[in-house]
DNA sequence: TCGTTTTTGCTTATTTATGATTGTATTACG
DNA sequence: CGTAATACAATCATAAATAAGCAAAAACGA
């Protein structure tokens, strides 16, 4: 078996399984370790893969697909659920905003109108977008936030104010009626803020635990947002003190 | 038997088995290995197939895309080359735009500066520095170019012309002396050009196949250019037109 | 026919792929 | 928090595969 096939191999198993091990390799491959580990370095370099202690993941299981335990801890299909009814929102041709955040990912992901125009500050959905057909998809620009790994900052907030859309769909990190959309930095919520002035209908994606939670900055009053997407699994009084105050509540 | 029926043979061989070694090729045609080697060299030169040590494999089993990984494997170790050179033009402090492209991805790679700044319209870039300490990334924004993961347009040129750097490093896929810098993309030369107003020193970064390569789109003459990196396999008279006419070559 | 070009095989020095070994780094666990 | 277990990088030796140069044979054209 050449290198090539070896390489080719690994690409496949990475694709079904996400990971590979080390020691998994040479047994199927029967060489030694040194030979797996000098393939995978090879492929990491060709960015193939990213390497990890024991073996190696594939590179889009990295980014996007939340690990097994990440799934279990961050509410992973509540966000899916949330994000389908979002993206059915979305009709064919619409031009839209998608701000950075977890949820919104799944939006990304779940998206299937044509022809639709998409502005986004997040590199992640921007990925997942790029393998999609039809769709023109515009980046923001603006200083990297790592922890986000969203574009933020007045360089974004002037990009943003050349456009007009139709739909924007946030992402935030608490939301309470008395304080309305909150996030814990300050930059973000700006970046966020401008978003919402550039779109027609503003919908904030919010899984149950963001209900309730008060964080640092505040992004805006719940008075500019057209509709909250969230769960049936918050509790019914509270949404009702949410719609009592005007605001449209999609639950899945 | 002709060359041509060799040839066809190991094509259809490739089909079926998806891998040839040298050794059982030899006896199938009952030549020596030099001829086939040759053959197998040929041939990956016609892009038929991909050589591997003892062998070659099918293209169309290995790699669906010949797009953007296919294009970072061909002349990979030159790139390395050509980024290291170019890591240490860069200084601590420095403040710096990345072009989109193979060799300064491997650039970005390399850079290892203390306390720089990157402007890129690189999504691919951006995720390499995204892991490395001690630097602020910013990103131009822009349309996506899908085959080249880069954003480039209005937008992004914009966002260029609110920075000055120290020093430019940019991609190209054609250098000669007459028509300067040249890229197939009419909107990625634009941007490009932009790129080269917003900074002190412009260096490009080519490998050794660009020269005497003419694309559609013109990026610039060479008046504009600080230096060439590239590496010493381009021939000394080639390189001595540019630097007769006033380019510094620099090369590995 | 003769000179030229192409194709081929052989030889040798070089490169590549691999496994083993050793000391070091990272992770897991009590 | 410290220690054992595991994984790692770096280095070396070796065998296989390769590139490059040369010479012979075959094909070709005038």
């Amino acid at each position: 078996m050449f290198i090539e096939e070896r390489y080719q191999k690994i690409v496949e198993l990475l694709k079904e399984k996400n990971s590979v091990r080390v020691s998994d390799l040479t047994e199927i491959f029967d060489v030694s370790e040194s030979t797996i580990r000098r393939d995978l370095q090879d492929m990491e370099e060709k960015n193939m893969l990213k390497r990890t202690h024991g073996g190696a993941v594939s590179l889009s299981s990295r980014n996007f697909e939340p690990s097994f335990k990440e799934k279990e801890t961050s509410r992973h299909s509540d966000k899916v659920r949330i994000a389908k009814v979002a993206a059915k929102l979305v009709g064919d041709g619409d031009s839209i905003i998608i701000d950075s955040g977890t949820t919104t990912l799944e939006l990304a992901k779940a998206l299937n109108a044509k022809n639709i125009t998409v502005i986004t500050n997040s590199i992640d959905i921007a990925t997942i977008l790029w393998e999609k057909e039809d769709m023109e998809i515009i980046l923001t620009g603006g200083t990297l936030r790592k922890n986000t790994r969203s574009m933020v900052g007045q360089l974004s907030e002037n990009s943003l104010r050349n456009f007009k859309v139709d739909k924007v769909f946030l992402g935030t990190n608490g939301i309470t009626l008395k304080d309305g959309l909150t996030t814990p930095n300050l930059t973000e919520a700006i970046t966020k803020r401008t978003m919402m002035e550039s779109g027609d209908k503003v919908y904030v994606l919010s899984d149950p635990s963001k209900f309730g939670v008060v964080n640092f900055a505040v992004i805006e009053n719940l008075k500019q947002i057209d509709a909250i997407i969230t769960t049936d699994e918050v509790e019914k009084q509270i949404l009702d003190e949410f719609q009592n105050f005007g605001v449209r509540i999609i639950t899945s």
